[in-house]
DNA sequence: ACCTGAACACCGTTCAAGT
DNA sequence: ACCTGAACACCGTTCAAGT
């Protein structure tokens, strides 16, 4: 019983490579981008892993379609308003749609070649500066500079986020002492913030600070060419 | 004498922790980051899967030991400067150690703790900050804003580096007719850089123009306050 | 006490055998 | 022609049996 596919509510339907794709994202929602192998999505779906290969050419291209998927909730462009609060909207509605699938900023940045909706997207984007009034290098040199921000995501390299409300771990306080900068910027910002729910840190104004701090010497580079 | 350990040139002398780290930061080296695992590590160095299990707890442990490695081929910081050029050129020299191993960022993005160089490196970027005259919390958005930049590199998310000299794939050539902005600006980028040797897109060129730019920034902001 | 072979619980994907 | 079970060539890690 154990070993044999569990023939779910879903298992009905035909499968589909929608089915499957729509699959794959609420598995790796729930689980994690490493949660999700062939064999488990098989498992899930009701089905033997071959049969997934019918839909999708491989684990890669799956990752490929399951990209696409979230890139096709950022919002569409907000029409007849200037190119700063429109690159600046939707950089943010992408972020929220990457906020809702963790595991989508890992997956982007191991995609090798862009996919389909990503390419949209990023046509879109270049026609903002460019209507904004960029040169074509400009225009490049700005995309470079956004880079995975463009897409509304920062990989952040050390975890700030530092629980406010804990008890300081012994461990952790002794191996501070040797870096006194950290530790006194990791105090300021839980006593700064000590006001605020949540995290000790807040990544949505760090992301909103350095977005809006490249926007603004972008524009400063237009206007002084 | 195919399943037997290789007990190649380098097997007589004992294990230990670094030889097994650079045996991993090699191999890496060699074969990317997806081709580096235990069974594999442990062949190459004449050695049964489960002795590398004595120098290191485990693989993740192990990638943070590499890490530590790449990290510390950074050069220290060079002292009496103004902070612009200070940070400047420690990014920089960071960049030209994780550009020797290829597979370093996305090993370094990977990990959920920072190990003790990567936070003996922040502390002294920190420093350089506090020391320019920022404050704690523009030191703080300072950070966030750079980013992985300040350990040298960026996500590319999508491949610039077309190659020029290269025929163009009608393939590509099609999907690309829909994409006119994307297109526009790789046939300008090609153009503008034919006198150039390799790719198509100076990736060193477009990561200091956007280091540039948040330096600048920052010291904007710095000098507002 | 130390070391290690076999085993466990997985992978993604191929392929030949079954319907 | 379609579907799929078994198999292949791997993983990281545990554990008990051997020296």
């Amino acid at each position: 019983m154990a070993t044999q596919p569990d023939a779910g509510a879903k298992a009905r339907e035909p499968l589909s490579r929608e089915r499957v794709l729509r699959a794959a994202v609420a598995l790796a929602d729930e689980g994690g981008a490493e949660s999700l192998s062939m064999r488990r999505l098989a498992r899930e779906l009701g089905v033997v892993p071959m049969a997934l290969y019918k839909h999708v050419a491989n684990k890669d291209e799956m990752l490929d379609g399951m990209v696409d998927v979230v890139v096709g909730e950022i919002d569409p462009p907000v029409a007849d308003i200037d190119w700063k609060p429109a690159v600046r909207r939707r950089v943010l509605s992408a972020r929220r749609a990457l906020l809702r699938h963790p595991w989508a900023p890992g997956v982007l940045e191991s995609r090798t070649n862009p996919t389909p909706a990503v390419l949209a997207y990023m046509e879109s984007m270049i026609g903002m500066f460019r209507a904004g009034g960029f040169s074509i290098d400009l225009t490049h040199h700005a995309i470079h500079a956004m880079g995975s921000r463009l897409f509304g995501f920062t990989q952040e390299l050390f975890d700030d986020t530092a629980d406010a409300g804990a008890a300081p771990d012994p461990e952790v306080v002794r191996a501070l002492a040797a870096f006194p900068h950290i530790t006194e910027l990791m105090l300021a910002i839980t006593h700064d913030q000590s006001s605020v729910v949540g995290p000790g840190c807040d990544d949505q104004l760090e992301f909103e600070f350095a977005l809006d701090l490249l926007l603004d010497g972008l524009e400063r580079l237009r206007d002084r060419a």
